[in-house]
DNA sequence: ACAAAAGTGTTGTCTGTACACCCATGC
DNA sequence: GCATGGGTGTACAGACAACACTTTTGT
């Protein structure tokens, strides 16, 4: 009973790449750091794991904390577990990605808690290996991306094809022939065409989809090759 | 400068999925548990993470401490750490698998730790949630394995085109060309043919090859579909 | 001579990619 | 009537999957 005594203890921290897109650009979510050290510096969203909730729960009150959301798309990263990883004491971190539609994010948050969304393409110096965890991210999400259809939660509910796929070439800082790209996402039948048009961006106007997610599941069980 | 103060402190455990070929299965190492709770129980082999290691290193050493080996293939799978994962008490669980060539592994090191080799097509009842850790490595392994030619460390040095063959097999549970499997390999041209025979499994022999690393390195930055 | 595993080629299908023009509409 | 972005089809190339026979050699 007495078995797990004289074991070292740690700080478990969390971590949190919080992904947006605005149409045009993939972001994050920063903010300036509170805590020494490193205070005023721009740094992922973070808190400590507390004794009576389970990792997981750590990372969805962390992201909740910060932009009032839950029931969005998170899944854990990695763990860092560097010696000299954090320059005050010795933190263990377990980095967590979300996926959030942007426009659901409240402004009112970003003031309160000095954060802002900056583009992956124009990130600044980040405190302690952030830097590195979300490089981790990115590449994660490419991956994740390529077989789950998880983009659409970096969507609103209604986007249009060029939308879409403008969040593609976002995420592989690519570009994508637009014949190819919406035959292949047809072919997988999992987006509905609403009827509706958009009509801001164009004269003859773009029919707004919606995702379907219950055809998605079905392939998901199969395995599916998205892009 | 005090701004850690306060903050919860928590057991941080390693546990290491050690993954073998012997030929026909693929295998993983399990121990007969020496702790309460649970005590003789099959277990992944763990440990507990030192104040003064990093966690891959804490995971370097766990492996050492059953093996004998270092240097070997590891990667970190995930972080498990749901509230009631140990029934003794709260310890978060960072799991790390290794592929290991079973011949370099010393029996002596078997008896004393009471571990064994077990086929994955059979698995004992694991305490905790040792058994989704195990079902979670062989799902990484086989997407690991899909794009990087990681297989060759489970393989012996010189192996032969059927050897390679049946790895792949255990690994994605399922029967292969070997037509069109030997056409693939040989396409990626990352093994090279010794001339020399492994005589023991029919009349005529087979070819040993060895896997050239430096081509393969050149490929990894392309990037490469392996299977 | 035969048993047992090794080694090797061809064909059809599918998937991915490159590429250019007409459509609908607001101004 | 024209400028703007939306929407669509075809042809070629490469990858993958299915399939069966000959070779070698120890007994």
């Amino acid at each position: 009973m007495s078995s797990y005594q004289k074991v070292p203890r740690h700080l478990l921290a969390i971590d949190c790449i919080i992904f947006g897109f605005d149409g045009e650009d993939l972001k994050a979510l920063f903010v300036k750091r509170k805590l020494e050290p490193q205070k005023g510096n721009w740094s992922l969203m973070g808190g400590f794991v507390a004794e009576t909730e389970s990792v997981d729960a750590a990372a969805e009150r962390v992201l909740f904390e910060l932009t009032g959301l839950s029931n969005v798309y998170m899944e854990q990263l990695h763990c860092y577990g560097e010696l000299e990883r954090d320059t005050h004491s010795r933190v263990v971190s377990i980095a967590y990605f979300a996926l959030i539609k942007i426009a659901d994010y409240n402004d009112a948050v970003l003031k309160e808690h000095n954060a802002s969304w900056i583009s992956l393409k124009e990130l600044p110096e980040l405190i302690f290996d952030h830097r590195q965890m979300v490089e981790d991210a990115k590449e994660r999400l490419r991956q994740k991306v390529a077989n789950h259809p998880v983009g659409f939660e970096l969507l609103p509910e209604k986007f249009t094809l060029r939308q879409l796929q403008t969040l593609y070439e976002a995420i592989y800082e690519t570009i994508l022939d637009k014949r190819n790209f919406s035959r292949k996402i047809f072919s997988l039948d999992i987006i509905r065409n609403t009827g509706e048009k958009e009509k801001s961006t164009s004269r003859k106007g773009s029919f707004y989809f919606v995702f379907e997610e219950d055809k998605y599941k079905q392939l998901e069980k199969e395995g599916l090759k998205f892009i």
